[in-house]
DNA sequence: CGCGTTAATGAGACTCAGTCTCATCGTGTG
DNA sequence: CACACGATGAGACTGAGTCTCATTAACGCG
C-alpha cells in the first residue's frame, strides 16, 4: 500500500508534532486509493481500532492540506473531499466510477488565465479545475458491460 | 435592477408551474450582483416579507439549476454559491472582494481535456473551472489602498 | 534523562446547510 | 368551473464541520 512517510515528513519539516494520531491518519490515507471524504477517513480508523476523535481528523485534514500533502476537492454532487498529492500546483482527474484520481499540471491554462484578464479586465489571482471522467479501467469495464 | 423574465420563462418552458414563490425568487436572484449563497437568499426573502419556506428556496435553486437559469459553483472556502447566467456551457471569474462575476467561454480548455486524454488514457465526461481574482473596479480600488 | 512549555487531543455540545415528510394549497387543464 | 396533481411551508431530521475545555504528551533544553 502507500507510503505514509512523505505525510509525516510534510508535518514535521513545517513544525508541526508528529503524534500518534497523525501518524495513524498519515497511515490511512496513504491506503486511499483515490480520494476520499472526511467521514471515510472517521469511519477508517475507527474499524482499525485506532483511537483518533472527529475532530481530530478534521484538523489533520485541515493541517495537511495546509502544508500542501493533499488537496480538498469538490465533487460534482457538492460533496468535499481529498486527495493526497505532491505540493507543487496541478490539478486533477477524477474517475466518477471508482474514485481513482490522476494528476495533470496546468500548463495549458496559464494561457487561458491571460485571455481571461484580456477579455474581462479581472487581474487573476487563483483557479480550480476539476476534470470528472472515467479512468482506462472502468472504461474497459464499461465496455464490456454495455 | 436584473430582470427577472428569463428565470420565469426558463420554468415555464421546461414545464413546472410558475408560482408565487417562484417568481418572488426569480426577482430576488435577478437583483443580485454576483454569486449568492442559499442562505442569503432566504435571509433577502424574509427581510422583504416575501413568504417563501426555506425548503422552498433550496427546491426552486434545484429547478433552476436544472433547467440551466442558474449554476451551482464552490467557493474557495468550500461553500456553495450560485450565480445566474446563460444556459449554454461556460465558465466564471469571481471578484474574492465584491462577489461580482464575470462568463468566460472555454475556448482553450477543449484543447487541454484532449491532452489530459493523451496524458492519463481518461475519457473525460466533464469538468469543472472557477477562477478567481479582482475584478477591475476592485483593482482600481485596490491600488488606491495599497 | 527528566522537566516544563505548549501544541495537540478527545468528548461531546453546538451550529448550520440541506433534506424529508406530510397535510394543505393553487396552477393549469379539460 | 372543477379536478388532478405539482408545489408549498412548517418543522423535524441528518450529517458535516466547528468549538470549547480539561487532559495528555511531543520535543527542546538543561
Amino acid at each position: 500500500m502507500g507510503d505514509p512517510t512523505p505525510f509525516v515528513t510534510a508535518l514535521d519539516r513545517a513544525g508541526y508534532r508528529v503524534t500518534a494520531p497523525r501518524t495513524s491518519l498519515a497511515a490511512l490515507i496513504a491506503d486511499q486509493d483515490g480520494h476520499f471524504k472526511a467521514a471515510e477517513l472517521v469511519a477508517a480508523a475507527r474499524s482499525r481500532h485506532l483511537e483518533v476523535g472527529r475532530a481530530t481528523v478534521f484538523r489533520t485534514l485541515e493541517v495537511l492540506a495546509g502544508v500542501g500533502a493533499i488537496e480538498r476537492i469538490d465533487l460534482p454532487s457538492g460533496e468535499h473531499a481529498y486527495v493526497g498529492c505532491e505540493p507543487v500546483h496541478h490539478h486533477h482527474v477524477l474517475c466518477s466510477r471508482c474514485g481513482r484520481t490522476s494528476e495533470i499540471d496546468d500548463a495549458g491554462l496559464r494561457p487561458m488565465m491571460r485571455e481571461v484578464t484580456r477579455q474581462t479586465g479581472f487581474r487573476v489571482d487563483g483557479h480550480r479545475l476539476e476534470v470528472f471522467g472515467l479512468c482506462p479501467a472502468c472504461l474497459e469495464a464499461a465496455n464490456g458491460a454495455d
